[in-house]
DNA sequence: CGAGGCTTGTTGACTAGGAAACTTCATCCA
DNA sequence: TGGATGAAGTTTCCTAGTCAACAAGCCTCG
């Protein structure tokens, strides 16, 4: 009958929720993509907004921001930037004065498939040893879970 | 022949890297548990530190870092922040006037389960319609990632 | 011994994003 | 027509990280 600690109800341990393992891997691979986009002078969020304009040709700030799951706030600062690094071009709207637009610059669009191979090599180095069925099946996993609880936005860093 | 638009290369969509998925739940997994910590006052780095510390008993602020995959400075201030809400004690170590130990409080220690619970439903919240299997699939999946790639440092926010 | 070189923890400068206030403009309808 | 309402963007303040410089203390080996 020795005196002891507090004995501790049990809690689940961290590892016990599959949530903890996304964000493990997600973070380790966003970082990873980080580190590859910094030679290029981009940051990762800097790179989903760079690849939306690739096939919008023109978009308005709050869509974006819709679409990324961030707030006006971050994309103003976020164009900001991309503006001074000269990758995109913001224009003001005839029709309405107070709506923008945003759309690549020339040398943005220029860079977009350099950035893709980057992205593309990043996912390889961490996915490609899963076999298709796996890897289709976390996908599929992912996706569903993203349409069951009506998931809209998007994430970005 | 009409003029038109550059023609761009295509690039992949973001949407074809397993990686995006990953962040894209991962990120709403990690924002619904950061809300419902907020009513508890707590952030999930936080709440990832007290459950460390729950197991450890007294760690050292470095082997945090290490384990959290954060840096020493971000223990740092993380620690003040756990110590400010009476959470977490920081002692000196007597052998070497250098070190310093964490351990949770006894408002600390009362608060992880309570915390736990939470942790468990937001996963349930998402990942509880999967099949058993499918469930273990992923994670299985997830785990050889992070051992393929030899990854030592955990995620953080 | 004691000087150089680690390690430990803290701090300050900086970055990126969220929340909310604010400006400017459009729209609607009384 | 003109005042209320609400949308688009920007800005300010706050939070929570990183990175790099630092002080303090340990340790090693000449």
């Amino acid at each position: 009958m020795a005196p002891r600690m507090p004995v501790s109800a049990p809690v689940s341990p961290l590892t016990a929720h599959l949530g903890y393992w996304l964000r493990y891997v997600s973070n380790h691979v966003s970082h990873a993509f980080a580190r590859k986009l910094e030679d290029e002078g981009v940051t990762v969020a800097e790179w989903v907004v760079l690849r939306e304009l690739y096939d919008a040709e023109a978009i308005a700030p709050s869509r974006l921001a819709e679409r990324l799951g961030m707030t006006r706030g971050a994309i103003s600062k976020l164009a900001d930037r991309l503006i001074a690094k000269a990758l995109v071009v913001r224009r003001a709207s005839p029709d309405d004065l107070r709506a923008h637009s945003l759309s690549l610059s020339l040398a943005g669009r220029a860079l977009v498939p350099r950035l893709g191979a980057l992205a593309d090599r990043n996912d390889a180095e961490f996915f490609d040893h899963l076999e298709p069925e796996e890897r289709q099946a976390v996908e599929r996993i992912l996706r569903a879970v993203v349409e069951r609880r009506g998931l809209k936005d998007v994430p970005v860093t």
